[in-house]
RNA sequence: GCCGAAGUGGCGGAAUUGGCAGACGCGCACGACUCAAAAUCGUGUACCUUUGGGUGUGUGGGUUCGACUCCCACCUUCGGCACCA
């Protein structure tokens, strides 16, 4: 090939391309990243590069990353390492001949459209729009190879429409319901809030402390899939451990027995939830929430009526923090009324108190002090009796200084006694089902998904209140429920509320004219629970999505995002999941099969955010450093769950030096791909030496990236390569080093995919380097023919010897101990015995 | 308290099955090139040392010819849950 034809290839590029000879002593032209880089994105965009199509002959792959929120402040290098992640991932299936899937869209739904209505006056829709695109533009600028036919935006009505939709088949299934609720309220985003989106009693968008309120509001009925959810994880190898231990703590589940008193002077029962039914005979008190609807009616006409009212009204306001933090006291009034025990028949004074959470369990429990720290306390400040149940293996002298929680026989129990609590705990659970009083039961700590919020920029509810028929679902052919545009931005109130055109309508059963719409709209987490199957089929308009397709592309093989939607986003999308299974609509009950949760781009030590002034734009990082050293950064510092430090440059332009060797590397071979004649001689050592570490890294690279998600230890290794291919002679064997090169650029393109495209076209190949094939390895190329053997004495290293690789295990031993240095070390001791252990070392155990 | 993850040079990290600890990179030092600097290239870089060697992967034990890797106990850091009955 001559310099001519090479320019030929050049052509079809539709880019005029000159070839600046460094040896020839002129100037090679220099890396310039910001000059290849804007230049490939638009050739790709150009030529649609990377439209994705399901292509029955090849495998699926399906990668995706969490789509991010179009804020006003733009991407950082947090959001770029998420997406190079998914990128490197997508790009290497793609060259594996995967049919690829890789969709990027926005989850546009939120407050900061709506804050910025209020503070600025500009409409949220143009705002967000406009900032979608800005985005889109950052991701390009990062060298995405999203398929971008498939882009979608989850507040356009195209997509909402569907939010909707799958909203009235929840409604349709009776896992959508309106009850009135103690919620949890923002004061500063002015609405509520689900139980996931309260970190520590804040709110975990704006970190302000979270009260309650009583709210009549719209409900998921997650806890239906509790255990689904729960045992749906072990089917999950593929996630961190730590995202599932997440989830588990989340759901909560803890197993137990129900077990009801009876209260015959009013004529009622209290069912307490306990974990410890073997310490049923050790009661000797109940106790309720506060807010127990039994509470009431207990306390009427009682001497303590005013005092408990007033502190039930006290916990009802309290904030969560000042709720449940450690330190504080526990409180409690007996109501003056007792209940019987349903087995000794004995009387149990019932109190109520601040300790007992009205909205896990049943709201009330069963006071044992005698064996639970808590119970202890709660006794001995209010001088409660204490029975002992269980016996102690040495029994305290007199009183009880502690609760006992610890393991023994029963004693004090009746038929119980003597046998251990262990089993007592299925004994007595079992016993009070045949006497009626209760059994077996499970508890969840998870509540069901608050989904309303009083705000203006989300999805409305489609339901409409008639005062005829009550609560009447929006029928799915009226659908879109559009966001009305005449509406106030004041932030005092939800804006909905004041678009008489949305609230004022007529009721669909009955045609009342005086109809109103819910105003409320849906938790933005709703828009993501599902956008995964939207990819699939963008521009459905009749429904969601089409099930075949789906099941076609789903699950989703990889799924990169952070480690803050462990629980909410993600447990959220394996709800939906089930319920749209469960409809029939899909034939699978896990979205994501394997989670890559990676870690944070550190500034200085902290998370990048705007109010610590820390941000590293993508901008600002392409523009300096290039996109490619910017990825190759990220991905070689560390492996993708750790956190990396973006720190000081020096780290950035390590990245960026190597590009520059790699760059230079190519430019100083030129010729061979320039059509010099390439000998054919037998190679020699230096290129078989070359060669087998060719064929190993392409084995290492391989694998890191395609089985083990390692992509700092695959960079390293073509870094290798590229260091034993600066150091290959040029006078030795000239097609081997070819190959090398050029196999390289192709290892490298996943991760760095313009300068190898520029670098591919310069080698004078007319194709995109993103359309190749990957390389394969020669397994009969990485073996040697000699092995270097470690010799050890006393398992330490004292000498090495080079034997042909099928050398028997004998002439090795016999080898080893006829080297020089070994038999100096040796000589005067006994040799215990020798080790030797094919293609590693030998192993001299010897006595003194 | 319960659950989970992690502890390796000055730093980021590597060691996939129990087999040469510290690959690769950053930083640093010295050298080459240069009038000089940058860039680039080369050499060195765990610690101690009497230059024989010794020590070393959070700590202490154990298994093994051999342990960063397996077992037991513990310490520290980070994360989740937590008056959850």
């Amino acid at each position: 090939m001559n310099l001519s034809s090479l320019c030929n290839g050049f052509l079809l590029w539709g880019r005029e391309v000159y070839w600046i000879n460094r040896n020839g002593g002129s100037i090679m032209k220099e890396y310039n990243p910001n000059d290849i880089e804007p230049k490939w994105q638009s050739i790709w965009a150009d030529k649609q590069l990377y439209k994705s199509s399901s292509n029955p002959n090849k495998p699926k792959y399906y990668v995706l990353e969490q789509f991010p929120y179009p804020s006003g402040e733009g991407l950082h290098m947090g959001h770029a390492r998420v997406y190079t992640i998914g990128d490197v991932v997508s790009r290497f299936w793609r060259m594996n001949g995967r049919s690829v899937l890789y969709p990027m869209g926005a989850d546009a739904f939120g407050l900061p459209a709506e804050n910025a209505a209020i503070q600025r006056g500009v409409n949220p829709r143009d705002w967000t729009l406009k900032n979608m695109e800005r985005i889109k533009e950052e991701q390009s600028l990062m060298g995405m190879s999203y398929d971008w036919d498939r882009y979608i935006g989850t507040c356009l009505p195209e997509y909402y429409h569907f939010n909707q939709w799958i909203f009235l088949l929840f409604y349709e299934r009776g896992l959508a319901y309106r009850k009135k609720a103690s919620v949890n309220w923002c004061p500063n985003c002015n609405t509520v809030l689900a139980n996931e989106q309260v970190i520590d009693g804040l709110c975990w968008r704006c970190d302000t402390e979270v009260t309650k309120k009583e709210l009549e509001q719209w409900f998921l009925r997650i806890t239906d899939y509790a255990e689904r959810l729960l045992e749906g994880l072990d089917q999950l190898p593929k996630w961190p451990e730590r995202v599932k231990a997440m989830q588990r703590n989340w759901i909560g589940k803890s197993t137990g027995a129900d077990v009801t008193f009876a209260l015959p002077e009013i004529n009622e029962e209290i069912t307490v939830f306990t974990t410890r039914p073997d310490t049923l005979y050790g009661v000797t008190y109940l106790v309720l929430a506060p807010e127990h609807p039994l509470v009431i009616k207990l306390i009427k006409g009682q001497k303590q009526e005013q005092t408990i009212l007033d502190f039930v009204e006290q916990m009802k306001k309290a904030t969560e923090v000042e709720r449940t933090a450690e330190n504080v006291d526990k409180i409690g009034y007996p109501t003056g009324l007792y209940a019987i025990h349903p087995l000794t028949k004995e009387k149990v004074p019932i109190w109520v108190g601040n300790y007992v959470l009205m909205d896990y369990g049943t709201g009330a429990v069963m006071g044992v002090p005698a064996h639970d720290e808590r119970d202890f306390q709660f006794a001995k400040k209010y001088q409660l009796p204490i029975k002992q149940v269980i016996q102690q293996p040495e029994p305290t002298e007199g009183q009880l200084t502690a609760a006992y929680t610890g393991e023994g026989p029963l004693i004090h129990s009746a038929a119980f006694d003597g046998i251990s609590n262990r089993k007592a705990i299925q004994a007595i659970a079992k016993h009070l089902e045949e006497v009626g009083k209760g059994g077996e039961t499970t508890q969840y700590r998870l509540r069901d998904w608050l989904i309303s919020r009083q705000r203006y920029w989300g999805t409305p509810i489609p339901i409409i209140y008639c005062d005829h028929c009550g609560v009447v679902p929006v029928p799915k052919e009226d659908l879109p429920v559009y966001l009305p545009e005449d509406v106030v931005f004041d932030g005092k109130q939800n804006p909905l509320t004041t678009s008489e055109s949305f609230v004022h309508t007529t009721c669909p059963q009955c045609g009342n004219q005086d109809a109103r719409r819910e105003t409320d709209t849906m938790d933005t987490f709703i828009d993501s629970s599902w956008y995964y199957l939207r990819y699939i089929d963008p521009h459905n308009h009749e429904k969601p999505f089409d099930s075949d397709l789906v099941n076609q592309w789903l699950p989703i093989d990889e799924y990169v995002g952070g480690i803050e939607h462990a629980i909410l986003h993600l447990l959220y999308s394996r709800f939906f999941t089930k319920v749209l299974y469960d409809a029939g609509l899909v034939n699978f009950e896990e979205p994501f099969t394997s989670l890559l949760s990676q870690g944070m781009v550190l500034k200085n030590g902290a998370k990048m955010s705007k109010s610590k002034g820390n941000v590293v734009s993508i901008i600002e990082a392409s523009n300096t450093y290039g996109a490619d050293a910017a990825r190759l950064f990220m991905l070689f510092t560390a492996p993708p769950e750790r956190d990396v430090e973006w720190g000081d440059s020096s780290n950035v332009e390590g990245s960026a030096r190597f590009l520059k060797r790699v760059w230079r590397l190519i430019h100083d071979h030129h010729g061979l791909f320039e059509g010099e004649e390439l000998d054919h001689a037998p190679l020699d050592d230096v290129a078989k030496e070359l060669r087998q570490r060719l064929h190993q890294t392409i084995k290492k690279v391989t694998a890191e990236i395609g089985e083990r998600n390692h992509f700092n230890t695959a960079v390293s290794a073509i870094m290798e390569l590229v260091n034993e291919i600066a150091n290959y002679p040029a006078e030795s064997h000239r097609g081997v080093l070819k190959d090398a090169l050029e196999t390289l650029i192709i290892l490298l393109a996943p991760f760095v995919p313009h300068i190898t495209e520029e670098l591919w076209q310069l080698t004078g190949h007319p194709k995109s380097i993103h359309l190749q094939p990957w390389p394969a390895y020669n397994e009969q190329f990485l073996k040697n023919d000699t092995i270097e053997l470690v010799i050890q004495v006393n398992g330490k290293v004292r000498g090495k010897i080079t034997v042909p690789i099928d050398l028997s295990k004998e002439e090795i031993e016999s080898q080893a101990l006829a080297h020089e240095r070994i038999q100096e070390l040796i000589k005067d001791k006994e040799i215990v015995k020798v080790i030797v252990v094919p293609a590693r070392l030998i192993n001299i155990v010897v006595k003194a």
